[in-house]
Order: structure tokens, then C-alpha cells, then sequence
RNA sequence: GGCGGGGUAGCCAAGUGGUAAGGCACGGCUCUGCAAAAGCUGCAUUCGUCGGUUCGAUUCCGACCCUCGCCUCCA
């Protein structure tokens, strides 16, 4: 099979593009993902975006490349605020305590986990935002009003040279401007003029901080420029987020990073920009009222595991709108335990033959290269597996693997799974009375009892295990 | 009003200027005492509608219909 490179849809370029990083030799990937604000727990349409980001950042490791994977955490927002008012939390507490939660909502559906140092807080970085509030400000291209707020000039970063309108066709004289802004407005000179750093307000309680503008706290968009610059450098190679984030959070990140000046003559601020689509639940916008609202927890209690869960999320293309459904959960399921059913029988023929070295690529693998390299073309590499997976099975079937080839079978599946991220299924031994259960279904079969023998297949279903007959006996499965 | 996605089988969803991947569901078969969330196998003369270009269009072009998103809260 031809070799392939990675190609990625660039929002910058509006174009599928040759991923290539700045690191000279190729090998070194500086990602930044535009994490949650922690204000309440996670929702299933905040996870794609997070497993579309842990699916970059795995297949960037399969290809070889180091990734300094950075995700921030926004723990400090006008929404944030009104609930730490509501509860009567200190900041720290109620963000804290929300944070904990995505992080182990990430891990349920087996999401890589930057560590911890690259897991800024905006909390903690109020420093480096203040500098770059101050290099804008030193540039001419940030003002302070009236009100105490500091806001970012476009039309004089415009002045300068700069584009605003990077990641979107902009058309000002066009746009519905002062239609949806009411509430965050205070002396801005131009409507389209965002908030770098906000004057404390009475509501804002005991959430500010000291600034040479006064008494107050940052804007939405600074925090991202500050920390991802602040950790992967002033120009790095990736930069992704939710759809909805292109504008204008992504834009004006652009802005205030590019504004200040501080890129190595010709590079941007970021290389190439990545965005994943929403999704719909049941085929409408996600909405409490209308009762497909899942947040992560919802799903686990109604019964389905992370890895359906992450399964179905990575089953259609990360630039399309994807209709998640709870049909969907039960596809994916149906899906993973046929691929669990191959790989279990796999290893039991392989049992613990070592892999001889394998001088080839397995198809399997090139293959799901292929299509990955393709825009991560996750439907495609999907057929590879099935594709697999039938071989797979028609070989079982008949006879025609040795533990040897079982045993490479196992590695390039093994291969896969590191971008996947399915794991293995959970074992889950038969408990003992389980087993002696089963066991007495064999002596009643034995003595052609078979209404003993189907009243206790029964039983065990009711008990949660399905018992399958094989050439080698009973199996037990966890239903 | 501006900008940008979509409409492919019952459902989800790829894809290509040369005759439609894969998954789920469903049917058939195998295995089985019967079964199975086991295995194999079948399942779109057709890709929103109407025109155009072409030897050939689901793919390119034009018009139209429907649908979703963004336009300063948002994954």
C-alpha cells in the first residue's frame, strides 16, 4: 500500500492540508485545547470535543510525534460567578470541586489527561495575562474606559497591520451587531471591541484581583493567549476547540497574541486550527426541556459504559454534525462486543507465544493509516477494522491460524487500540456461585434434562450472565 | 441580512468523473437438545428536486426545496 502523510482540515486555510510542525526535525507537536469552564458537570456535546481532541493528540502519537498536550481549565467567568454567589462557595471551592469531576468524566471514556502542569488555571496565570494585557496596552492596541475595563482596539490592530478575521469571512456593515449584546457592555469605543481585563463590579464579590488598571478580572479570550503562549511559546502547531468557539473566542486569541507582537518575524501565533463539530440528541439541539440533556454521569447511571460512550463519539467525522443517540449507545455497543468476541478468541489461541518480529506493516495497520491520515477519517478506519475482523473470524473458523499469527493478529490490533482507546472489555470472572450454577446447567444437559438446563440459563440471565456453548465448553459472558 | 455546514438503505454513516465502504436493525444459513449479545451470509440499478456539462454525474456547474450552525454566553 502507498504511504501516506497526515492531512488535517486547517479553519486558517479552509483546506485540508499537510500536517506539518514547526519542529524542524517533525517529531516534537505543541496542542492546545480549549478546555471547560467549570461552572457544572459536563455534558455529552462538551465530550466530543474532548475525545476529538484525545483522538489528535493519540494519532499523533501513533505517527510518531511528541505532543505537549495542553488543556486549560476556565475557572473564572461571569457564570462561575453568579453561581459561587448562588451557592455561597468560595471560588476556589466551587470550581475545585467541578474540576475534579470532568477530570474523572475524561478518564471514564479513557481520555489521555495532560498532567498536570498542563492543566493551567486562568486563576493562576492572572500574571502572565496582566503582561500581555500591558503589551497591548504599551502597542496602543488595547484602552482603558471609562469603567475601569480594558478593551482590545480592533480597529487599531487593524492599524497595525494585522487581520482581524482570520478564521471567518467577517463583513462588519453586515453583521447584526447590538443584537444579542446587552448585558456585557460598559464604555467600549467600538462595538466590536472586546473585554481584555473587566472592572470589578459590586457581583463580582470576592472574585478579583489587583491590576494596574484597577481592581478586577480578566476577559473571556485573554486567558487562552496567555497560558498557551505562556506554555508552549508565543507560535506553536495546534490549536483546537468546539466549532463555536471559531469565533469570536478563537479570532480574538488570534488578535491579542498576534497584537502583542511577540511571534518570531513571519510565524503565527498558531500553525493550524482544528475544530469539532456539535452534536445533536435524538436528532435536536441538546436542551434540559426537551429531556436529551446527558451529561456524562446521566449516561453511566442509565446503564452504558465510558467505552460505549467514546465509541460512539469516535464513529463519524469530527467535522460533521453527529446525531448521538441512545439507539447509537446500543449500536455501539453491539458493535464493540463483536469486535471483543474476535480479540478474546485471538488471545485465546495465542495464549503466551511471543511475537516473532514481523518484518511487514500488517494490512490491518496500513490501512487504518490510510484513512486516519485522511482527515482522520475515523467511518473508514472503522471498515478496516470490520473488514478485520471478518478475516478474522473466517480464519478462526477455519482452523487456519497458528498461535504465532494469532499472536501478530493481537499486536497490530493492539496497535490500533492505542488511538482507539477502547482498552480491552472488562473481564469480570464469574463469581462462584455463577460458575457452580453453570456448572450444574452441564451435568443436566449431561443427563438430557433440558428443562434443568434452560431453567437455569434462565436464572443466570436474570442473574446477569449470558452462557454460550462452545466445542470447549460453557462460556460465561457478563451481560 | 451576512457567513458556513448538511440532505446517501429502516437508523447511524463513509466515498468517488466510470457505476455505492462499514456499523446497527432485519432475513437466510451454520453451530446447538433448543438457544445465544457465537460465526458466516443476504440486504441502495441508487445518492433532496429540476436542469446543464460529459461517452459516462451520487460526484462538476446552475437553479430550487428542506435542514443545521455562527454573527460577541456557548464544546
Amino acid at each position: 500500500m502507498e504511504e501516506t502523510r497526515l492531512h488535517l482540515f486547517n479553519t486558517l486555510t479552509r483546506q485540508v492540508e499537510e500536517f506539518r510542525p514547526f519542529d524542524e526535525a517533525g517529531k516534537t507537536v505543541g496542542m492546545y485545547c480549549c478546555g471547560p469552564t467549570v461552572y457544572d458537570f459536563g455534558h455529552i456535546g462538551n465530550f466530543r470535543t474532548f475525545v476529538f481532541a484525545d483522538l489528535v493528540r493519540r494519532y499523533l502519537e501513533f505517527r510518531g510525534f511528541k505532543v505537549n498536550h495542553v488543556m486549560n481549565i476556565t475557572d473564572v467567568e461571569d457564570k462561575i460567578i453568579r453561581r459561587v454567589r448562588e451557592t455561597g462557595k468560595s471560588l476556589k471551592e466551587f470550581t475545585a470541586g467541578y474540576t475534579d469531576v470532568f477530570l474523572q468524566d475524561l478518564k471514564e471514556l479513557n481520555c489521555l489527561v495532560p498532567e498536570e502542569k498542563n492543566l493551567p488555571r486562568a486563576t493562576e496565570h492572572i500574571p502572565q495575562i496582566i503582561d500581555l494585557i500591558e503589551k497591548l496596552v504599551a502597542r496602543g492596541i488595547a484602552y482603558r474606559a471609562t469603567d475601569g475595563s480594558v478593551y482590545f482596539s480592533i480597529e487599531k490592530y487593524r492599524g497595525c497591520g494585522c487581520r482581524y478575521g482570520q478564521l471567518v469571512n467577517l463583513n462588519f456593515e453586515a453583521m447584526r451587531v447590538g443584537e444579542r449584546v446587552a448585558s456585557d457592555e460598559y464604555d467600549k469605543e467600538s462595538v466590536a471591541d472586546f473585554a481584555l481585563w473587566k472592572a470589578r463590579v459590586p457581583d463580582d464579590g470576592d472574585v478579583f484581583w489587583p491590576s494596574p488598571w484597577g481592581e478586577g478580572r480578566p476577559g473571556w479570550h485573554i486567558e487562552c493567549s496567555a497560558m498557551s503562549m505562556a506554555l508552549l511559546g508565543p507560535s506553536f502547531d495546534l490549536h483546537l476547540g468546539g466549532e463555536d468557539l471559531t469565533f469570536p473566542h478563537h479570532e480574538d486569541e488570534i488578535a491579542q497574541s498576534e497584537g502583542a507582537g511577540v511571534q518570531p518575524a513571519g510565524r503565527p501565533f498558531v500553525k493550524h486550527w482544528l475544530h469539532g463539530a456539535h452534536l445533536l440528541v435524538e436528532g435536536k439541539k441538546m436542551s434540559k426541556s426537551l429531556g436529551n440533556y446527558f451529561t456524562v454521569r446521566d449516561l453511566l447511571a442509565k446503564g452504558f459504559t465510558g467505552r460505549e460512550i467514546r465509541c460512539l463519539l469516535l464513529s463519524a467525522s469530527y467535522r460533521e454534525t453527529f446525531n448521538f443517540t441512545l439507539a447509537g449507545l446500543e449500536g455501539a455497543r453491539a458493535q464493540l462486543a463483536r469486535i471483543d468476541e474476535c480479540v478474546g478468541k485471538l488471545r485465546e489461541l495465542a495464549g503466551s507465544t511471543v511475537a516473532s518480529a514481523s518484518p511487514s506493516v500488517p494490512a490491518l495497520v496500513t490501512g487504518f493509516t490510510a484513512a486516519m491520515d485522511s482527515d482522520l477519517n475515523v467511518s473508514a478506519a472503522w471498515a478496516v477494522v470490520f473488514d478485520w475482523v471478518r478475516d478474522t473470524n473466517r480464519s478462526l473458523a477455519a482452523n487456519e491460524l497458528t498461535p504465532a499469527l494469532a499472536t501478530a493478529a493481537l499486536a497490530a490490533w493492539e496497535r490500533l487500540d492505542t488511538v482507539l482507546g477502547l482498552g480491552a472489555k472488562p473481564t469480570g470472572e464469574a463469581p462462584a456461585d455463577i460458575v457452580a450454577l453453570a456448572n450444574e446447567r452441564v451435568a443436566a444437559k449431561k443427563a438430557k434434562d433440558f428443562a434443568r438446563a434452560d431453567a437455569i440459563r434462565a436464572e443466570l440471565k436474570a442473574k446477569g450472565w449470558v452462557v454460550e456453548d462452545t466445542a470447549k465448553g460453557p462460556k460465561l459472558k457478563k451481560i
